[in-house]
DNA sequence: TTAAAGGTAGGAAATATTTCGTACGAAAAA
DNA sequence: TTTTTCGTACGAAATATTTCCTACCTTTAA
């Protein structure tokens, strides 16, 4: 399953989460990000996330640098690209491609506090103004 | 793994599809999804379309009309509300639990089309307005 | 210099997910 | 009535994902 250079691919939900410590801590060993999986994730044994890890190198989801004893991990796409990438995903299946569909989930939905709601409001309003 | 009336439970990727399928055209016989299956997503064998749906079952997924020979099948929870959740597991993971992070990312998505943006700036002026 | 701690590699095992073959019954067509 | 078609049930197989054991090497502490 190697692929070298490719276009995106939807990583696991393991992977993810070791994507996400990524994103958090920036470039790291897998002692890290295996105590951090731990901390605030889930209990994982230090060789399950090293082989995760690995399989992500093959995969092509994550680039390592082995000048060191210690290798070093980090995501081979930025995080931004990834993001859209997942999120656009998202949207196709969720909500038929339609972001405002989307948007509309989410200004309705209990989960999303006053406070956030009203950071929509202000970023939305500065789009306004740049029209 | 029976769950009878429990908590909502993540779907996994070929549960969603069939899920799709029956928000979009409504309580249908296994012989139907498959059609839509194969039409709209991948080429799938019959058998396997009604293993995963009786699956879906045992999980507490869909709830099965059995008073006919063609068992009719229809999501045990409501489109919006399982939508939502998702929605909320997909901003906690990527978006650490932010609504206008994705916001963000979205308006900010070459994606994201003039007129699904104009269609959200649309949303929220009708919002402003509610306050 | 030896023992302990900590690193990688690789394979096997455990789980989860997905696919489909076979058996068999009911309904429809011949 | 007989055959064909279409349905469900069930189990096994195939695949994908995740976990962890063992081996072995390097560095650090005794």
């Amino acid at each position: 399953m190697k692929k070298e250079n490719q276009e995106l691919q939807e990583p696991t939900r393991s992977e993810l989460e070791i994507l996400q410590v990524l994103w958090k801590y920036g470039p790291s060993t897998v002692r890290t990000v295996n105590d951090k999986l731990n901390e605030e994730k889930r209990e994982v044994q230090y060789t399950s996330t090293l082989k995760l890890m690995q399989i992500m190198v093959e995969k092509g989801l994550l680039v390592r640098d082995e000048s060191q004893m210690k290798h070093v991990y980090s995501p081979a796409t930025e995080e931004s690209k990834t993001k859209s990438f997942l999120l656009d995903k998202f949207v196709d299946t969720m909500y038929n491609g339609s972001p405002s569909s989307l948007m509309m989930q989410l200004l309705g939905n209990k989960k999303t506090s006053k406070k956030e709601l009203e950071a929509i409001k202000e970023l939305l309003k500065k789009m306004d103004k740049g029209k």
